[in-house]
DNA sequence: CGACTAATTAGAGTCAAGGCTAATTAAGAA
DNA sequence: TTCTTAATTAGCCTTGACTCTAATTAGTCG
């Protein structure tokens, strides 16, 4: 799981919508791209960048695209992101033991 | 809290990194300039956009600025994430009782 | 006041993101 | 095979993000 790529992937309304969608359960590529007023192909472009941060996988059934969410992606992202944004009381430090506590990224 | 502007300060390895610094204490612009290859304006905008998201806040001293993370503002931003990314286990819609479950935002 | 330091604003350049229409691939039905 | 529907890719344009140097504001000290 990279967080870059979550948190680039969840700074788009639609898109944060779209994994808002999905905890409820699978939706057609069709479907969701129904739901906003963009066209079909920029809603893909939104779908391939929620496949690309793993947030979200397809499968075909038949003619459709069956998404689901990637549950195990977002526990992932939710506890780095936890981790980031403080959860500083004591025992947090689970998984900062694992995780890089302050190495300084380097710039894109 | 908005998360947009959140997630958006979010969206840059030096500004994930000044977050994580924070945590730590307080720190001068100066020094958090130094901890990065770039130049003293590119970080202002760097301070400017976590200030928008109202993550940090800065206080004059003297000559130098202090910034101190937000706690307030990264509890609300969490449970925000928190409710996007899952947390569906029963229990969980304690904070989605005054979230909006499952409204299409309006795009951009 | 004048000089110095810290930080921001202004202006400009580059590059990625987001959007569209038109064309293309994939799968099923006639 | 041919037609139809679903979804993506291609090409293009516009806007916003990121970065820099140069100039400007804010504050301190001699």
């Amino acid at each position: 799981m990279k967080l870059a790529e979550v948190l680039k992937a969840l700074n788009h309304p639609i898109r944060r919508d779209i994994i808002a969608r999905l905890k409820d359960g699978p939706a057609t590529a069709g479907d969701l791209a129904e739901a906003y007023q963009v066209s079909k192909p920029t809603m893909s472009t939104h779908f391939t960048a929620l496949k690309e941060a793993d947030l979200i996988r397809g499968e075909r059934d038949g003619v459709t695209i069956l998404y689901h969410l990637n549950a195990t992606v977002a526990e992932e992202a939710m506890s780095a992101l936890m981790d980031l944004l403080g959860h500083n009381d004591a025992a947090a430090s689970k998984s900062s033991a694992t995780s890089n506590s302050r190495k300084p990224e380097p710039s894109p």
